[in-house]
DNA sequence: GGGGTATTTAGAATTTTTTCTAAATACCCC
DNA sequence: GGGGTATTTAGAAAAAATTCTAAATACCCC
């Protein structure tokens, strides 16, 4: 189960702040790193631990290396978070 | 902003089951570090970052300290969650 | 193939987080 | 008030996360 690594993934303003730039469309190593005051190196950190928890996902073009968003996994964090508010968690909706 | 906060409190394995647990019910420091093999100690520690993120509340009663859920700081979350996934944020909803 | 750019990996330094033990508070009830 | 239980605080040790520099890959294009 990578859902505890997603957790530790979202964790981080750094790599929250990645996820909001990727919300726009694709970008590649670089672009995102330009807008941190960071290493090209912790950025790659980042990105990787992103990868892990499949929050974001890669496609190479020319010798860029192009980053997405991958939404599915969050849509487990928020029915854990749902069934957390639900309460009794059965038969909420009835 | 304490929304920093509550992903970081989020981001542990112990606090989010003692969120679980706390799903059911109100429970003291007691009871909630009876399902840990932790001393109270480390159970009081993650109490109080869930506290300062703002997702538990405590009441006293005899001489116990009741915890509950506060569910009203995961519905920021949720809409942090839902407008990553919306994409571009405006007129999803149509 | 070789120079050039983009990105990652390795290893170390720093900082933060988690955990413990021991001691301190807080509160109850006789 | 004093013994007793519940919980927290303080301080230190251990583990994990973040960052850097330097070196290594990877890939392009001439």
């Amino acid at each position: 189960m990578a859902f505890a690594e997603t957790f530790k993934a979202l964790s981080d303003p750094v790599r929250r702040q990645i996820l909001e730039l990727l919300k726009k469309g694709p970008l590649s190593a670089g672009e995102i790193g330009s807008h941190f005051e960071m290493t090209g190196a912790t950025i790659s950190y980042h990105l990787k631990i992103l990868k892990q928890a499949d929050l974001i996902f890669e496609s190479r073009e020319k010798n860029f290396i192009y980053y997405q968003l991958n939404t599915t996994v969050l849509e487990e964090i928020m029915l854990w978070i749902s069934e957390l508010k639900g309460g009794n968690s059965d038969d909420e909706g009835k």
